[in-house]
Order: structure tokens, then sequence, then C-alpha cells
DNA sequence: TCAGTGACTGTTT
DNA sequence: AAAACAGCCACTG
């Protein structure tokens, strides 16, 4: 039996992002390569676009780019409202950047087991 | 069906 | 070091 996911890819990168734990980052780069696609990541980005249309709402807040720059804020409703939930967990944010990105930096292909095993 | 777009990343200039 | 180019794949019109 070979086990077909049935997970989409956008149902792959919310199930990564909502497992992302409190007070931590990942990239979208990261994402692509744990479910299969290293050089998909501008997908992880467009998935996240539709994180407000899925169920449980994905923390998108904590995806952002490979420098640890607030890419998508502009994509949150309000102003700043990206980073204050950051900060809100304890990331501190300078000039829409994580700092101490790599110390907050959560890696799914480290951290989770691989997706197959799921 | 074809073409355009996009919340990225790596390589090259 | 910074900027530009190319690759990547899924969705919309």
């Amino acid at each position: 039996m070979k086990e077909k996911p049935e997970f989409s890819f956008y149902d792959k990168v919310y199930m990564v992002a909502r497992q992302v734990p409190k007070g931590r980052v990942t990239s979208y780069g990261a994402i692509a390569k744990y479910i299969g696609s290293g050089r998909s990541a501008r997908m992880v980005g467009w998935a996240m676009n539709n994180c407000g249309t899925v169920m449980p709402p994905v923390p998108a807040h904590r995806v952002l780019n490979k420098q640890g720059l607030l890419s998508g804020k502009h994509h949150f409703p309000g102003m700043g409202l990206m980073q204050e939930l950051l900060e809100n967990e304890g990331i501190e944010i300078e000039d829409d950047k994580v700092v101490d990105f790599e110390k907050v930096f959560w890696d799914p292909n480290v951290e989770l087991k691989p997706f197959k095993s799921l």
C-alpha cells in the first residue's frame, strides 16, 4: 500500500505553520523543503495568502523569509499587526526584521519528523 | 489552454 | 555589499 498524502500543497504548509512553537519563527524555504519542494518557497507564501480561509487559522506571522524579514506583514490587517503578534510571543523586532533570528529560528526539517512518517 | 502573478531563494553581475 | 536575473510551482482570469 503506497501512502498517498491526501494533503494538498496548501494543507502541508498550513500543517507545518501551525506546529511552529510559540516564540519561534520559520522560513518559507524551510517549509517548502519539508514538504518536498525546497525551491517552491513562493508557493508557500502563496498558500499563506489563503491562510485566512482555512481552519483553524494559521499563525502566518511566524513564517518569515530566510532573512528574518517580515516580508508578509503588508498582507496582515491593520498596521504592524504581524510585528505586534511576534513581539507578543517574546520575539524582538527591529526595522521589520527579527532580532536574533537564528536563535528563534525553528526548522521543521530538524524539529519535526519527516512528513512521510506522519 | 495560455499567460500573468506571487508573503522566496540561490546564483550571478 | 547590493542589485539584478533566473528557477520554481500553484492558482486565477
